[in-house]
DNA sequence: ACCGGGCTAAACACTA
DNA sequence: GTAGTGTTTAGCCCGG
């Protein structure tokens, strides 16, 4: 066929300035997001559209205590506990900060008209005074003499207050605004930043006190990077030098973050556990432990806002209308994958768009889950599904009550699923074909009505091999998820080999490496992540009953037969699914859901 | 630049 | 002969 009709002869334009990826939107809709990410006005903004702005570099105009600041978005959107002094003068401008301290003087100084003082008597004991004894000793005293010592009494106080407020963490502030320049237009968040700004005024203390938490054993503590330093001093100008405020600190101390939640959620777990347990065996437990909730992290849980959060519940969440066919955005936990952010900018040339480099295998995002929550959506609107096709038919096939469809019936599942199916259907068929034949693992199994195509599990994982487990692809992934969108890859990478680790190593006391990313597993693209691995061994597979297979089956070439031959049970033919899967692991299989989808 | 994965298109063979 | 099915190849794009 060298003419395809206009309407569906919309290829991809391959000069993708924005290094969009091919498999989002086919824009014949004109661009439905870009309204959208301009932050429409009503002064709320999606956690997208604040990422799509840290993508672009853009820079906000942070209001901090009345001074309005250019700050990057990358810097506007960290926690504020990780600006440090050096960090805030950077920031700002010298009157800027000038003003800044001048606030924070009032502010003390209304505080300590409130408190009591501190002071010393002339036989060096300390004694409190109040703000009227201290108006009795200028009645009495030299007036001068008071005044003066009464204000080193209050830069003391003053110290001494900023001093708790670092201990206790940092002090919450009013409601800072947070002003986004879009398409000429500042739209305004608010968003509760604490006041980090009292550190301008002192060094850490903990910094003189001979201890710091990211300070042992003569070596630096923080994530990924076990520094030799001899004393705290050497040790503090490391920290300076090497771990000053950029992208990559930022991103680190957001992965911390998210280790320190997962570690808290685990310990919930863990408790609950511990307590059904006792429970069961009549124990009483020593004490009812609350559990724990992920505790300071508000300020990485609302500039870390899910996407979920953005739409109501239960709903999918279609990005733009359905006449125009796009990738949907993910929504899986905290997940807001680059592709998402990029849907709008590209345009397609073909009837049936790109569906390379679907999320399904970049973003390691169950397919089942995600037909599960977008099932409605999918089967209605002209969306593209972010899958693969071999990962779309293997689910098919799957979620089949045999695990085993013939042709027509993967073609029925797949316009049935997805609405998008049901135009070329010539070219999206012969794709479905050539992935059948094309991919050892997709078996063909001659039944008594025809030909019927299986999935050998083995042969999919070995096509799709872990290696993404740990890899900086998945870290990349997660981090758009956590809002790091404006990190470059090297910093992304960067994280793969510190902190991320972390997240899931089994020894929590592990020293980050990058041998311990070996040790996570992530889910792949699909339905039975979880019983994939228990597949890699040969022991478990798909249920098929025996006597489905009593016809020859066809056996693709094969060429790592030694690789095969390795292992345990041999799953080259669909005879070898027919060992029963028992229900307990049936359970493994995460939500493969006939139900669901249906 | 190279390579692998994925997609589309198309040619060809086989069969009902 | 036709339609459906299955196989194979080629070319392209994209990301690593």
């Amino acid at each position: 066929m060298m003419v395809e009709s206009a309407s569906e002869t919309i290829r991809t334009t391959p000069s993708n300035q924005n290094g969009v990826s091919s498999l989002s939107s086919q824009s014949d809709g004109g661009g439905g997001r870009e309204g959208g990410s301009n932050g429409d006005t009503n002064g709320e903004i999606s956690p997208v559209d604040l990422l799509h702005l840290q993508q672009q570099q853009v820079c906000v105009c942070v209001c901090i205590c009345g001074t309005y600041v250019d700050v990057p978005v990358s810097m506007a959107m960290m926690s504020p506990q990780m600006i440090t002094p050096q960090q805030m003068q950077q920031i700002l401008s010298p009157p800027q900060l000038q003003a800044l301290l001048q606030q924070q003087q009032a502010l003390m100084l209304q505080q300590v008209k409130h408190t009591p003082i501190l002071t010393h008597t002339h036989t060096h004991t300390r004694a409190l005074w109040t703000q009227s004894q201290a108006d009795k000793f200028r009645c009495i005293g030299s007036k001068q003499l008071a005044f003066q010592q009464q204000l080193i009494q209050m830069q003391q106080l003053q110290q001494q207050h900023i001093l708790n407020l670092q201990r206790q963490g940092l002090v919450p502030l009013q409601p800072t605004h947070i002003y986004i320049k879009a398409s000429e237009k500042y739209v305004c968040i608010t968003i509760s930043l604490l006041l980090f700004c009292v550190c301008l005024c002192l060094p850490s203390h903990e910094e003189h006190a001979g201890s710091h938490p990211l300070y042992g054993h003569g070596e630096c503590k923080w994530p990924g990077c076990e520094a030799l330093c001899e004393d705290m001093g050497q040790f503090i100008k490391h920290l300076n030098n090497e771990h000053a405020l950029d992208d990559r600190s930022t991103a680190q101390c957001r992965v911390q973050m998210q280790v320190v939640q997962q570690l808290e959620i685990q310990l919930a777990k863990e408790s609950e556990r511990l307590q059904a347990m006792m429970t069961h065996l009549h124990m009483r437990p020593s004490e009812p432990k609350p559990y724990n909730q992920p505790l300071n992290l508000a300020s990485s849980g609302s500039l870390l806002k899910r996407d979920s959060d953005a739409y109501p519940e239960g709903l999918p969440h279609p990005p733009t209308s359905a006449a125009t066919p796009i990738t949907p955005l993910r929504q899986g936990p905290s997940v807001i994958s680059s592709s998402s952010l990029h849907t709008h900018s590209h345009s397609h040339t073909h009837a049936v768009g790109p569906i390379r480099r679907r999320n399904s295998d970049k973003y390691c995002t169950p397919i089942a889950s995600e037909l599960a929550q977008n099932c409605e959506f999918y089967k209605n609107a002209d969306v593209r599904p972010p899958f693969t096709y071999a990962s779309l038919i293997r689910h098919a096939i799957l979620e089949s009550p045999d695990r085993q469809l013939t042709l027509n019936e993967i073609y029925n599942w797949f316009t049935r699923k997805f609405a998008y199916f049901r135009r070329n259907t010539a070219t999206w068929k012969n794709a479905v074909r050539h992935n059948l034949s094309l991919h050892k693992c997709f078996v063909r199994v001659e039944n008594v009505k025809g030909a019927v195509w299986t999935v050998d599990e083995v042969e999919y994982q070995k096509r799709r091999p872990p290696k993404m487990t740990g890899s900086p692809t998945l870290v990349k992934n997660m981090i758009s998820g956590l809002g790091f969108g404006s990190l470059n890859a090297s910093y992304q990478a960067a994280l793969a080999e510190s902190s991320l680790s972390l997240l899931n190593s089994p020894p929590l006391v592990t020293p980050p490496s990058a041998a311990s990313l070996n040790m996570l597993h992530v889910g792949h693209d699909d339905v039975s992540s979880t019983v994939e691995q228990v597949n890699s061994n040969g022991s478990c597979s798909p249920t098929l009953s025996p006597q489905q297979y009593s016809h020859p089956v066809h056996v693709k070439e094969e060429p790592t037969e030694v690789e095969e031959d390795s292992r345990p049970v041999s799953l080259l033919a669909g005879v070898t699914h027919s060992l029963p899967l028992p229900s307990d692991e049936r359970d493994l299989e995460e939500d493969l859901p006939t139900e669901e989808l249906e």
